[in-house]
Order: structure tokens, then C-alpha cells, then sequence
DNA sequence: TAAAAAATCCTGTTTTTACAGGAGAAAAAT
DNA sequence: ATTTTTCTCCTGTAAAAACAGGATTTTTTA
């Protein structure tokens, strides 16, 4: 059998630590290295390429999201998966989104990275227990799907800017605008701006 | 010299693993063992009480805050370094008010970990690097302190009530919870409900 | 116990949202 | 090329929030 050889992206040094000293006597594994940002990944990448990454999701500068993207672009036979402390939902549909096979939630065990590394490895998506339970339990608190438009006076909307004042700076109409803030509300069923507001800060969207 | 007794509290069992290893070859330190919440710290103090406990702040169930202040009122003796991803003033402020002794940031390396132990161990209180530099750097930007029923008000308002519903439920007057929503926007500075829910969600509050 | 802080209540006015119900034009997807 | 989605705009009304400027009574804290 072919040793899995695994390289981890990931902020905190003292998660690679972890991992790394939880892998090191395993037969099947390869430890390449490590990286704590998107760029020194990059670089690593040119030199050599692991059959594996860990990425961490929130990474400084350049997100895990974005970066998960361009390695699944430049080096597609590199496997990914998704690491990070949240259990959201649209986390882990992001990461899948840009070409992941699997996610870990940072609380798990040496079984679930080994389980984890070895089913992405035979070319299946993997799940830790609790990310799988998110994705699965409730498919009704779904995230709505928002426009471009809608975001954007979204944003506007938190940044305490009144419907007027969201028409003067997009150059639309003041009705337009209400429209979009009632779409909005509709979407998210949201009563009124602070739950909206509540709502998209909470999942990630502010 | 004495070896310093360490424990650790995080729900990460990686992160766990990663300062065990890091710390495994001290001579300074004794590791005394992990716990990952608070119930289960709180029977291996009934037993046994080590020197310090490196404690993150964000626990399933009860928070690392409150599993501080426990700690530090029952056993006054031991010290407390809290431990998190989030550099954010309110939370080290917090840990800080509840008897943590230092604070330090999960991207810290081995030599942190190490000088902040030995720096809480001399009775003075430590921060990792970017840590420090939160608390110093914006004293401009800080936290507003609410009061008891400005809070209940704040978390009412974020669930979507209007003044005349939080009048109802807290038995008092409409134009009371008006001077309370109007004071919170004053406190944060807020131009509209928006504003504020944005700046409560960022800064933990909601 | 005196001073400070917090919680309570009030009258008004203006501005902004929220809600209802359409509808046409431009872009995107099939 | 046609359907669907998105973006745009409209009229009108009711409800709620924001703003101004007080004032009294409890609690806390020094």
C-alpha cells in the first residue's frame, strides 16, 4: 500500500503540532510539511505536491475558501479537506463548493482524521461526525441564496446607510431599494433589520 | 527550581495535542493532564490541583469565561492563561476580569507558551504578542459597558421584538424601552438598529 | 449617608421602515 | 430563442424607530 503523503495548512502552530504529532507513528502517512498562510502554501506547492492538504478555513489574508479554490484549479489531483472549529453549514458547503472532499471539525479525534484522510484517499467525500450530522439535521435552516445586488445593499444596510441614502450611492431608485430590503427580509424571514442583520452576521455573511 | 504543574482545558482535542507535544520536552513543566469542558476540569481539581491551567475561552456548555471565574474563586491559588483564536478586547477583558492571569492567541509558538507560563508563574500577568497589541493599541475603540436591562433590551431588540413587545414582556413602560434603545445607539455610537446589531454580533454580545 | 448611576416614565415631532400589490426591462440560464 | 431570474420602478398606507429634551424614582457605590 501507497503511504498518503499529507501537508497541512493552518494559522495556529500549535494545531499542526497536534496534528502532525497525532500522525507521526502511523505507517500510512507521509508528513510533508506545513504552511500558516495561503502564500507560503502556494510556494510549497510549485516545489512538491502532497496527495493531500489539511486546510485550515480561516487563514489569514487569503481565506481557506479561496485558497481550496485555487489549489483544486492549478493541482487538481490534490485532495482537500476542510478544517476549521465552526460547525456551520455554509462553511462546509463553501469548501465542498470549491472542490474539498471532505471536512473536519477541529474537535475531532485521531480515528477521525485517519478515517477522514483514508476514505477522501479512495476518492470518497468524508464527513466528521458532527459535520455530518449539520449538513444532514437541518436542511430546513437553509441559507438563503442572495443576488449580487442584495448583498451589496445588504452590506449598505449594516453600515447604517438609510434606504435613501443606499439609492444615492448605487444611483437606483429609492423604491428599488425597498424592494431589495423587503426581498431581503422575505429570504431571510426576517420581522425587521435587526434580526436580518442578526441573522447574516451569524452566518457569515457580514 | 520547581517544575510548574500544567493543565489544560480545550474542546480542540488537536489543539491538546499540539501543546502536549510542544510542551513534552520542557524540564520546567510537569503536564498533570486535559480535559475537554468544564464539568470534566472542574472533577480533576476535586482531586488533584495544578499550577496552571492554560483554558480556552470558547467551551461546549459552560465558556471558558465563566469556568474561569469558578475556578479562580474556588481554587484562588491556581493560575489562569486563557486561550483563543479570537483577538478581541472584549474577550481578553473579559477573562482578565474573571482572574485569568495572561492571554494567549492559538497562533502562538513554542517560546510563547513557554515565556507566558513562566511570566504568570512570577506573579506577573503576561499577553501573547498580538494580543498585547490589541489592548494597547485601540483604547479609542472600546467596548461600551452596558447595564443589566440595557443588555435584556439589546437581546430583545436582535430577536426581532419592537419597543411595544419588550414593553410587554418586561412589564414596563414603551417609552422606557425607547430610552434604552436610545441610550444603546448613543453607547455604540450606532446611527440606526442596523449599526448596532452589526457591532453587538462582532464584539460577542449577541 | 450622600453622591452617582441606573431604571423608570413622559410629550412631541420627524424620519425611516415595513407591508401590500403591481409591473416593465435587462440579464442569465436552459 | 424562450423561459426564468434579477433588477428596476411605481403608488399608497400603517407602523415603528430615531431624535430632542426633560424628569422622577430606585439602586448602587463610594
Amino acid at each position: 500500500m501507497m503511504k498518503t503523503r499529507v501537508f497541512i495548512v493552518d494559522d495556529h502552530f500549535m494545531v499542526i503540532e497536534g496534528i502532525k504529532s497525532l500522525l507521526q507513528n502511523e505507517a500510512e502517512i507521509e508528513w510533508t510539511g506545513h504552511a500558516t498562510n495561503a502564500e507560503s502554501c502556494m510556494a510549497f506547492l510549485k516545489r512538491e505536491q502532497p496527495d493531500l492538504i489539511l486546510m485550515d478555513i480561516s487563514l489569514p489574508e487569503k481565506s481557506g475558501i479561496e485558497l481550496c479554490k485555487e489549489v483544486h484549479s492549478k493541482y487538481p489531483a490534490i485532495r482537500i479537506i476542510g478544517l476549521s472549529t465552526f460547525n456551520q453549514r455554509s462553511y462546509i458547503e463553501k469548501m465542498m463548493e470549491n472542490g474539498a472532499s471532505g471536512y473536519l471539525l477541529k474537535n475531532v479525534g485521531k480515528e477521525e482524521i485517519l478515517k477522514g484522510i483514508e476514505t477522501v484517499m479512495q476518492h470518497k467525500k468524508y464527513f466528521s461526525h458532527e459535520a455530518a450530522l449539520t449538513i444532514r439535521s437541518n436542511p430546513n435552516k437553509e441559507l438563503p441564496i442572495l443576488t449580487r445586488r442584495e448583498k451589496e445593499v445588504l452590506e449598505l444596510i449594516a453600515a447604517g446607510l438609510t434606504n435613501q441614502e443606499i439609492a444615492d450611492k448605487l444611483f437606483i431608485s429609492y423604491t428599488t431599494v425597498d424592494t431589495h430590503r423587503k426581498n431581503l427580509l422575505q429570504k431571510f424571514e426576517a420581522k425587521n433589520v435587526a434580526v436580518l442583520i442578526n441573522l447574516a452576521t451569524k452566518n457569515g455573511l457580514l
